[in-house]
DNA sequence: GCGACAG
DNA sequence: ATCTTGTCGC
């Protein structure tokens, strides 16, 4: 991933090409014995960040490891390209991990993208790791209402292809996105996400990069 | 031309 | 992403 692209041009050829290295079979273990939550916090003048990544035991959701990094947004925002923006500095953090997780949680999407390749997939294919993403907010597709009760879910399809899945992680609360990254499917991702939210919206992995990123932001 | 647009 | 007050509900 070495030479960072500067244009948006340079970008789009980026995802182009590394979209090819995607495996989208699961191979991924049944019961994962840790996952990892990564998610970056900004400087209000939008100059400096931080990045976190943190292993939970997904038994008990213990903190196995964690490992936090500051650095600056390494490409402008731009809705589509966004990954460009974090990885350099969560590539960063995740090799400073002392323990290999098996599966990566991202904060964005995976396959929900407009080229079918999100920051959960560029992440999953840069390390090698299972990977998916866990959205607030939707980026691309169209989908059903979506069940009250928790674990309901409706598929996110977008020209024609179901992209992910918008599931309900708490009776009455608005649903999460959740977008296949890499080596995992549809299907155990959404249930991985629901063995990490046993009490609020989002997974306890991301709830724990977020504090972080953002203890060491400020 | 007019909206939509991960974090 | 980040800035923000109050407000509703368990």
């Amino acid at each position: 991933m070495q030479p960072w692209p500067r244009t948006e041009e340079e970008a789009l050829a980026v995802q182009d090409t590394l979209r090819a290295r995607l495996v989208l079979d699961d191979d991924s273990p049944a019961a994962p014995e840790t996952v990892a939550g990564l998610d970056v916090a900004y400087s209000l003048d939008d100059q400096r960040l931080a990045a976190a990544v943190v292993v939970l035991r997904t038994a008990d959701l213990s903190v196995v490891d964690t490992a936090v990094v500051r650095g600056r947004p390494a490409f402008p925002y731009v809705p589509g390209l966004f990954a460009f923006r974090e990885i350099p500095a969560l590539m960063e953090a995740l090799g400073s991990l002392s323990v290999r997780p098996d599966v990566l949680i991202c904060d964005g999407h995976g396959l929900a993208h407009p080229r079918r390749f999100g920051l959960a997939a560029h992440l999953g294919v840069l390390t090698g790791l299972p990977a998916f993403g866990v959205g607030k907010t939707r980026l691309v597709g169209d989908w059903e209402p979506v069940g009250e009760p928790r674990g309901a879910r409706s598929p996110l399809v977008d020209a024609g292809e179901t992209v992910g899945a918008v599931l309900r992680t708490r009776t009455g609360v608005k649903p999460v996105f959740v977008s296949v990254g890499h080596r995992i499917s549809l299907d155990r991702a959404c249930a991985l996400t629901l063995d990490l939210t046993p009490r609020y919206r989002l997974p306890e992995t991301t709830r724990a990069a977020d504090r972080a990123c953002r203890d060491l932001l400020s």
